[in-house]
DNA sequence: ACCCAGAGCATATGCGATCA
DNA sequence: TGATCGCATATGCTCTGGGT
């Protein structure tokens, strides 16, 4: 995923061409408020009903919440919007990450794989939104350390204690690809590919960096 | 440079399980 | 019993790399 895409994305989102706003107005510091977890509830509430679509959406959202600006919730936006990409992009620790935030609660229900689908989300074309979103080796071997845990067929689990960057649908089909995949093993012709990891690869790099996944019971 | 097969992700669809 | 949900599978689309 590239984050810069994303965020290009959202520019015309979060700063609407039909506001003439001046120069400084993007680098402004705004007011580096504290946002107590009501205020995060009403947030999210906000962003839910005024979407994208919504004219005036940030002043609207701002409207709904008592003592934030149209400047404080955009700039809570970016961030949310920044947290997002980085938790996806694997530059979070998601433990100690998720100890007390707004992106918390929409990890811990699940709406950040919601948001991910949106057109908005970290892709920023119709071509993209169709191209989907690669998976890591890393994503791989945590999808494979779930099929040892939980077995075929339990793709929710996996991909809530696993790889919580897939939904389950994701998790089903890249698990179809894999075992797809060795089924044709054997055939001449192939080309290298992420799912030619199997959890006979996992042991030896489970051993060295167990403690990698600590929300992994 | 062009073509084509293979790889990979997302989405659509059907079916069974669960619940009110 | 109908509605809803979750899973498995099929299909569509794009991208990539190798062959010519």
């Amino acid at each position: 995923m590239v984050k810069g895409d994303w965020n290009l994305a959202n520019m015309e989102t979060l700063y609407p061409a039909s506001h003439t706003f001046n120069s400084n107005w993007l680098m402004q510091e705004c007011n580096s408020t504290i946002w107590t977890s009501e205020e995060n509830k009403k947030f999210e509430s906000a962003l839910a009903f005024f979407d994208k679509e919504t004219p005036d959406r940030w002043i609207k959202v701002a409207a709904m919440i008592p003592g934030k600006s149209v400047l404080d919730v955009i700039e809570q936006y970016k961030e949310l919007v920044s947290d997002i990409c980085d938790i996806e992009a694997g530059r979070v620790p998601l433990p100690g990450y998720l100890a007390s935030s707004f992106t918390f609660e929409l990890v811990k229900n699940r709406e950040f794989n919601a948001f991910r689908k949106r057109p908005l989300g970290c892709r920023s074309s119709d071509q993209e939104k169709k191209k989907g979103v690669p998976w890591t080796e890393d994503e791989h071997r945590r999808f494979l350390m779930g099929l040892q845990k939980h077995g075929k067929g339990d793709w929710r689990n996996i991909s809530r204690n696993f790889v919580i960057t897939k939904t389950s649908t994701q998790v089903a089909s890249h698990a179809q690809k894999y075992y797809l995949r060795q089924l044709s093993e054997g055939k001449e012709k192939r080309r290298p590919s992420i799912h030619d990891i199997t959890t006979v690869h996992l042991t030896d790099a489970t051993q060295s960096d167990d403690c990698e996944f600590p929300w992994h019971d």
